[in-house]
DNA sequence: GCACACTCTGTAGTAACTACAGAGTCAAGC
DNA sequence: GCTTGACTCTGTAGTTACTACAGAGTGTGC
């Protein structure tokens, strides 16, 4: 099975597959004669394992983790467990963070009806003031994870 | 005022300040005779409203629609409160995701007790099968913002 | 023998910073 | 006058998990 295939059949594009073979996820292949890369079915298994990983958000430490263990057959699940509970953790660290934001948002939202000038707004006045302690940054030691500030589109 | 010094005042660290800068957010500031920026009160006043809106998680696109309208005190602030509107929408779609996944992770925790050897781990199990297609990938086209799958620390 | 699809490697871009390296500036103390 | 140390300067590289090329090579159908 040539890279293509490998990528229809996962969903997975075939650049990420490269990607994951340079960062050690996914082994080298053995390469064809023209220096493609072929892959067999072992190859699906262990890339759907990722993206499954990746579709619940976990990092690729997390997934190298779970793929060792996938790897020792005789070792301890105990392993898989906390890393899973941990990773819950952060998820729902970052949910409550969110909601925290979502109730400041609304409350800045409220403090202007939209008319007027922007030189007597009062989000724009409120803005001028230091955030609050509570808000995200301060709370995101501890999440970590699944924060990004920014607006990036992702999925074209 | 030094760089220093606004950076303790308004409690961002002075890399970012320069960043800022960089970025267009904050003007260039005037130099002293050794070079060195020299800012003022409107300098603390502009980045005490860069940092409340990044605390807010918006992203520099936003920050720099707020600014502009900051800067035209004629201008209609109903601007403000769509861009208000449309982030806190992102942010809500985002806690929705979160809260499929977190709904995932429990439901993947509950398959293994963590005893046994990892052979027959319900967890690694499932994660050999393709994600259901409700994850979050797919409804991140919308969120667009505030993803980001990884783990990285933020605030050392 | 040529067009076209596919694959290869390597590099640069994304967001919002953070962390240096290596050089220059400035004030205090000896 | 000289040194020490704190601060500042510019510029570049690193972070995450990809994505998007450029420029070259490979393989197949006609």
């Amino acid at each position: 099975m040539k890279i293509g295939e490998l990528a229809k059949r996962t969903g997975c594009p075939v650049e990420t597959i490269r990607y994951y073979e340079h960062e050690g996820l996914l082994p080298e292949p053995s390469r064809s004669e023209g220096n493609y890369r072929q892959y067999g079915a072992a190859h699906i298994e262990r890339l759907l394992f990722i993206r499954h990983c990746r579709s619940l958000d976990m990092a690729q430490e997390e997934i190298r983790a779970l793929l060792a263990l996938r790897d020792r057959p005789e070792s301890d699940c105990g392993t898989a467990n906390r890393l899973i509970d941990e990773h819950l953790h952060h998820v729902e660290v970052r949910i409550a963070e969110l909601q925290s934001l979502s109730r400041q948002l609304r409350d800045l939202r409220a403090r202007c009806r939209g008319e007027g000038s922007s030189e007597d707004c009062g989000i724009l006045r409120e803005l001028e003031q230091p955030a609050e302690p509570s808000a995200v940054p301060s709370a995101c030691a501890e999440a970590g994870h699944l924060h990004v500030p920014g607006a990036h589109k992702r999925h074209a």
